[in-house]
RNA sequence: AGAGAAAUGGCAGAGUGGUCGAAUGCACUGGUCUUGAAAACCAGCGUACCGUGAGGUACCGGGGGUUCGAAUCCCUCUUUCUCUGCCA
């Protein structure tokens, strides 16, 4: 969430980033943050002047005690006693606006970076740059929904059978490539100095609090009610979430991990005709990079990744394009997003395989992630820069060389990954 | 899963109803001394919020309660440790 000393300072500035977004409630959320907060003070003030009386009374009566003026003390004591319940009261409204507040604040998106333009959705999102050629494949080409029943390799019946739609069963050589790509985007990721981390994969409320998915978006994320855990969607959750409460140090910059993990999405809702196959699952593996950064270094450190999923998709000789989403089709707490997607030659579409995001302060303040300053005269914690990306997003990596790669004579394994899978081609 | 014990500042560790935001040691920062370092000595050293400021308030695992007053008493939750059980 944003900070309110922030907005309280930068109201306009903060409304007018907002406005990129098309979100018609930030007049009123800013607004009403604002006039929360201002009461806030004004009762923190005026509670925490009747407790330094309060405090003060009772010291008193712990001297005239031990004086043994039994008299005075009582008489105190029955001061002091006139004054609780006023407090009390003063306690619970400074509770409830510190919660009402935050509740406000969860309301408000991440305020875009500059760069970032205005727009509604998907359409007004700005296409970057785009590598590789299209790919011209034969007549008889068919979308990886065909190929994989043809090599038999993956198979959505069975998943039916055992879970569900959208629960796909990866076999043979599709299990195998599976494992290919995750162990290549591992090795990439650790060769570019990212650390190894196995994250558990369900997760409690307060890492979904920390980075975003809560609350509101409980409904994305399978959930364990027993237990009150949630079924991660991303593995940016419970990594970003490593750092939760933590204070680091501004030379321990950057922190870069990565991990695999399965993700899980409900995706309610979301399913229509161009969601076929590979391109929308409940259940997919992605291979994720997280950075916690310094404010200053955090665009750098975006452009670095950025250019790590490119070399990425590069090396699989798969073509892509670059899009800097706008305002409008940002995900909610991010400050800037590129999407790397990637041409699924025989459905003539771009698929979207990777988003690479700065979540500035955002994230930071709900998760109360600070660095202290090397600068042994600034005493203040500071909130770090999070940021995270896709490298990468299995299935629609697979949809791609499958259709992509597609030969008479079965599907050719990208140079890089023949190694990882021990063969050439499926056939 | 059952029984017991525990949770205090960066760490260790005192504190069982009132000058306790919290002894002491270590660590850390600054200084004295030294050619330099070590040692010794002196001083400082938690976080957040409110206040222009002086200053104030809150925080001793989380939440609630008793009391004029709670680190200290009560309830509850969480976590850790020990023993027993179970298990890859």
């Amino acid at each position: 969430m944003l900070q309110i000393a922030h907005i309280q300072a930068h109201k306009e500035e903060v409304i007018e980033a907002l406005q990129k977004r098309h979100f018609s409630k930030a007049t009123e959320l800013v607004e009403n943050a604002i006039s929360i907060d201002n009461e806030r003070k004004t009762t923190q003030s005026s509670l925490n002047e009747l407790q330094a009386g309060a405090n003060e009374v009772a010291k008193s009566i712990g001297v005239l005690m031990r004086q043994g003026k039994k008299e005075e003390a009582n008489q105190a004591k029955e001061k002091a006693a006139q004054n609780k319940q006023t407090i009390k009261n003063l306690e619970d409204k400074l509770k409830e606006l510190e919660s009402d507040l935050t509740n406000c604040l969860y309301e408000i998106p991440n305020t875009p970076y500059k760069d970032v333009v205005a727009g509604k959705g998907a359409d007004d999102n700005q296409i970057l740059e785009e590598w590789g050629a299209i790919p011209t494949l034969a007549d008889d080409a068919m979308p990886h929904w065909e190929l994989i029943k043809k090599y038999d390799i993956i198979d959505f019946e069975l998943g039916v059978k055992i879970t569900g739609a959208g629960f796909p069963v990866y076999k043979g050589k599709g299990a195998r490539l599976q494992r290919a790509l995750i162990n290549y985007f591992l090795d990439e990721a650790i060769a570019a100095g990212y650390n190894e981390v196995q994250p558990p994969i369900l997760i409690n409320e307060a890492s979904g609090y920390g980075t975003g998915q809560l609350p509101d978006k409980e409904g994305q994320m399978y959930e364990a009610t027993a237990d009150n855990l949630f079924l991660i969607p991303t593995a940016e959750v419970p990594i970003t979430n490593l750092y939760r409460d933590e204070i680091v140090k501004e030379s321990d910059f950057p922190i870069k991990m990565t991990g695999h993990t399965p993700c899980f999405r409900r995706e309610a809702g979301s399913w229509g005709a161009d969601v076929r196959g590979l391109n929308r699952l409940h259940q997919f593996d992605k291979v994720e990079l997280v950075a916690i950064e310094h404010p200053e270094k955090s665009y750098q450190r975006l452009e670095n990744m950025l250019s790590h999923v490119k070399g990425l998709l590069e090396a699989l000789e798969l073509p892509y394009r670059v899009l800097r989403l706008c305002g409008g089709d940002m995900g909610f707490t991010a400050a800037m997003t590129y999407d790397l997607e990637v041409y699924s030659a025989a459905q003539g579409r771009w698929l979207e395989v990777s988003s690479v995001s700065n979540f500035e302060t955002y994230q930071s303040n709900r998760l109360q992630l600070r660095y202290q300053s090397q600068d042994t005269s600034d005493k203040k914690k500071h909130l770090a820069h999070t940021l995270n990306g896709s490298a990468l997003a299995l299935p629609r990596i697979v949809a791609t060389i499958l259709e992509n790669n597609q030969t008479k004579d079965g599907i050719k394994i990208p140079k890089v990954l023949q190694d990882y899978c021990r063969f050439e081609q499926i056939d």
